[in-house]
Order: C-alpha cells, then sequence, then structure tokens
DNA sequence: CTTTGTGAAATCCTTCACAGCG
DNA sequence: CGCTGTGAAGGATTTCACAAAG
C-alpha cells in the first residue's frame, strides 16, 4: 500500500523515527519492533505502526522492522539521499551557532556557503567558511546547487532577505526570525521562533502550576 | 464564553497573534480586526476568530479587537505577566547563542543565570553573566525562583541534565537537543530539534519540485 | 454595512482492536 | 505466539456560512 500522500503529522515523525533507527544500528540492533520505535521516541506503537503504513510495507509480522531498510526507505521520502548543501543567512550570534553546529552535517546536510550583508563581516571566516556577499546568492544558486536557505537575520530585515533567496532562485526556507514571510507558493517555508516556543512552554507549565495547586 | 480549556492548536498560535499586536501598537494601531490580524500572521480570518473566542469575547462587531487589550488577555493566558526568569544550561555555541538572545528579553522572559558542566567554563563570563556549575542549579529554583530551564547541551549528556534540572524542583524544560527526553507527568517539556526541521523542510521542498516537474 | 462569534459540516489525526502473516 | 497492518471509532481542528451586534 505503497505511496499514498503522507499526511503532515506523519512527517513531521519521521525524522524522530530515523535518528532512533540511526542509534539503533550504530548500537548494532538489526531490528526493532514498532513497540521499539515507540519507546525511544515518546510516542504509542499504534501511531508508529500507522505512520510506517503510509510509506508501504516494510515490517515483518511476529519479528519488526529491519533497521537498514527503513533507514533507507525514510531517507529516501525525505530527501536525503545525498548531503544537501544548504546556505546560512544572517552571520550573527545564532547564525554563527547554526554554522559551527554539527547536528546538520550528521543528519544529511552539508552548510555550503555562508552569507551577511554586513560589509564588515564579509570575507570574514566562521569554520572552514568565509562569510559572502548577498550578491552570491544566485551563483550559490547555479553553480553550486544550492536551494534550502537557513535565515537567521535581524526580524526587520527577513522578509526583504527573504525576496532576495526567491529572486536567486532557491525553492526552500527555514526561517528562525519572528513574524510570518511572504513568498510565492511554490516555496516551502517552515519558521522556528525561539521566543514562540518559550512562551508556549510557558502556558503548558503555569497551567499545570495550576492544576497541582487545585490537588 | 470565557475560561474553557483552550485547544492546544490554538495555543501555539497565541504568540503570533501577540507578535503581530504589539506591532500594530508600535505602529500606532488602535485596533485590529481578524482579517487584518489573519493577513499579518499568515492565516485565516475565521481560524482568528475561532481562537480568541477561546480566550472570551474581546472583540467589538463592526470594528475588531482593542490592541491594548488583547494583547494584555494573551500575555496573560501564556502567564507573561512579568518576566519570566530562565537558566540556560549548555554554554556551547548554541547556548552562547541563546544567552545573547535578546528575542527572550523583549517577549517576556529574563536570562537568569548560565549553566555548564565544564569545569573550563565555569566562571567564565557571556554577555553580563557567569557561567556557574550544575551545583549551583537547586538554588537557583530556591533563592531565584528559576523554574524554566533551556537545555542546549550535547545528545548524549541530555538526560542526566534534565534529570538534575528536575530533581532541583524545576517544572519546565524547552529542548534544543536531538531525542526524546524522560520526565516525571507534571514537569512540562517541549523540543526544538534543528536538524528535524531542516528535514522536515527537505520532504516538502522535495514535493514540491515533484510535482512542478509533473506539469 | 462591517465584522464578530459560533453552531454545524468537513477534514484531519489518533486510538482501538483484531484479523492475518511469519 | 508475537507483531504488523488496517478498517472503524472517536477526538481534535479547520472551514463554512450566517445570525446578530455595533
Amino acid at each position: 500500500m505503497s505511496q499514498r500522500r503522507i499526511p503532515e503529522a506523519t512527517v513531521a515523525r519521521l525524522p524522530r523515527y530515523l535518528q532512533v533507527l540511526v542509534e539503533a544500528a550504530d548500537a548494532g540492533q538489526h531490528t526493532l519492533s514498532s513497540d521499539d520505535l515507540a519507546k525511544a521516541s515518546g510516542l504509542t506503537s499504534a501511531k508508529v505502526r500507522k505512520d510506517l503504513s503510509f510509506l508501504g510495507t516494510y515490517g515483518t509480522r511476529g519479528v519488526g522492522y529491519t533497521v537498514a531498510q527503513l533507514t533507507t526507505e525514510i531517507s529516501t521520502v525525505l530527501g536525503l539521499s545525498d548531503d544537501r548543501p544548504v546556505v546560512i543567512i544572517g552571520i550573527g550570534n545564532l547564525g554563527r551557532a547554526l554554522a559551527t553546529y554539527d547536528g546538520f552535517t550528521r543528519r544529511g546536510f552539508r552548510v555550503e556557503a555562508l552569507v551577511d550583508a554586513d560589509p564588515d563581516k564579509i570575507g570574514t571566516r566562521v569554520g572552514d567558511l568565509v562569510v559572502q556577499a548577498p550578491q552570491d546568492l544566485p551563483s550559490l544558486v547555479r553553480d553550486r546547487g544550492v536551494t534550502i536557505a537557513v535565515l537567521a537575520t535581524p526580524a526587520d530585515r527577513t522578509q526583504a532577505v527573504a525576496d532576495d533567496v526567491v529572486a536567486a532562485g532557491m525553492t526552500a526556507i527555514l526561517n528562525f526570525a519572528p513574524g510570518h514571510l511572504d513568498v510565492p507558493d511554490r516555496i516551502t517555508v517552515r519558521s522556528v521562533d525561539l521566543s514562540t516556543e518559550l512562551q508556549i512552554l510557558s502556558f503548558y507549565e503555569q497551567l499545570s502550576q495550576v492544576s497541582a495547586a487545585a490537588s
């Protein structure tokens, strides 16, 4: 029952499964049951099975899933077959941290270039890379196949930078600046706002304090 | 119709509204319609109205919502009445970036302390703060009212650090390390994994490339 | 005439529970 | 016997569409 449309909620969990699988492979595990996967990722086994059923029939009844096979399958579905090149734009504190973050490297991506608009930053080195100018964006797309931009620019500059990114021909943006980005439909955008996450956390913490006090 | 249980999906959007409201206030706007809010946050007006209806009846028909009033209401619901103190644990590249990130400060939080287990880092300064030892966690809770921990530790140390945080009496964790954290039910956890976000983005980018090629 | 607030419909997601395969 | 794969049930969320308020 392969190749159906994969639900959004499922896509959002695939990276977790992938991570558990990679760790299991490192630990020498050959197969994992849906229950193993569930325990390691904090979910229920039914959810795991449903999720994986959208990818196709990769399990063996009575046994579980083959670690190597499922790893390949999820990587393919996520489009992680090769190291995908990304450019980080905005080399402030956060941008610098992202540039040297080894998690990207270890999980299917390669930081191919760094870009900043500040003339004082252009030409400086961060890790192995030299900061380039926004004018270089089109050539990153053309000559080096970069289609994913990670934005860590100041909030008031982000829409303008996104426009440049789109004009240069990139097709996906991971945005760390607060606020909504307006881009054409063909561009894929995901936004992660660190303060927003803290605010959501704050709500639930407050809630559990209140219900604890009531008991 | 105030004080019902607020759906998770709605809670996750409240910070966006809050941000739009603050910007509108800065721009001198006195009221905003659900459509204004929707356009500024990339949603539909029906969704905005439904969301806000869970907080109570704060709009005026034919006019919209009073910026100041709604700002106060959402802040209260999210528990942002005062600057909430947070501690950042794990002062690597990411931790350092978070420590100096002014977004936290501007949106209801105060970075009250920094903690790292590395003796070489303890005692060093980052911004206005001096890095402390994990042993200081209980006193941060007791003497300075810190209940929220932001974890930016290496993946293989994170569960142990989370255990310390819980033992020290904190009640909320924002986790930036990959992988699942196991904590008691009374603790509120949110995880943000930067690589996961890129992988999800990669899936949707790939998807839109495929459908574009089909046309 | 504009814009809210909301039932009702439609869609999406999770959980249940069990048939069926290895 | 153990574990997957999945229909069907149950919840949650989004969208629709309109009555009512200013």
